[in-house]
DNA sequence: GTAGGTGCAAATCTTTTGCCGAGCG
DNA sequence: CGCTCGGCAAAAGATTTGCACCTAC
């Protein structure tokens, strides 16, 4: 799927939602799409000021209120540091951070997910979704 | 264990890790001793005031920070929301949270702790810590 | 006695909101 | 044209910090 797409996807899933196309969420939508990283807020505000210097950043903060509303974008809340944003089509994994680096890898395994449906099934509860953030150091390090 | 020892205990951290015994201080490591839910600064800030009416907002703080680095509670974020404390004894668990009531309940599970540990050791590094929060709804509600 | 702790107020950081003019549908 | 959106500035919420005084060790 070539990022062509994917923000054509985003852009669809906006109308859908019945979310006015506006120049500042097409860009929005663009930087989210085209991230590999996890920004922020400030980053994403940033990002979005070279194509468009006068956005402001409660628009940042609004459209991605919206988006995480839509269920477009997910946020997350590492270390309890600012919120960081990634399409919800790329998360359907968690994150494995590198306490001396601060680097994030993404990751997938069913075994976990498995594991979570079981408990929460077994205390008389359904799953509607879960964060898993694992600290880590690099193996060599020990 | 009773309170009294645990609360002894937290003390006898303290001594080992050379941060000194306030009044404030012993005050605060009884409230988070005896606390069963997830109080977060605030919260521990109103019931500290009931038995010292002079404690500052900025000592708590200070403190949870204090104790956090030392290793003796650990903080949580759940959904972006105000860090929650609670002593890092009891804390060898996760959450689980229900959407709709914001109510916390713990658990702990071995399949979850094994499952991320080969996971981090697959991708080359060793797991220091992990954070999983798993969002859920009663069954009998769907 | 001194290094570290406390209270208070002000600063900082993150996020939200009121207002009003502007633009999508 | 109506309803939503965006920019700006101010507010609100969470946390940290500077400073002067105080206290555990």
């Amino acid at each position: 799927v070539s990022e062509a797409q994917l923000n054509n996807g985003i852009e669809a899933q906006c109308r859908a939602r019945g979310l006015r196309l506006t120049g500042q969420r097409r860009l929005i939508a663009q930087l989210i799409t085209e991230a590999t990283d996890h920004p922020d807020i400030l980053e994403l505000h940033r990002r979005a000021r070279v194509s468009d210097p006068r956005i402001a950043l409660s628009t940042v903060y609004r459209t991605l209120n919206k988006l995480e509303g839509a269920g477009i974008v997910v946020s997350h809340n590492f270390r309890g540091g600012p919120s960081r944003y990634e399409l919800a089509s790329k998360s359907c994994h968690d994150h494995l951070i590198d306490v001396q680096t601060g680097a994030v890898l993404d990751f997938q395994d069913r075994r976990v997910d498995r594991a979570i449906e079981k408990i929460a099934r077994a205390l008389g509860f359904e799953v509607v979704d879960h964060r898993l953030e694992v600290h880590v150091i690099p193996s060599r390090a020990l």
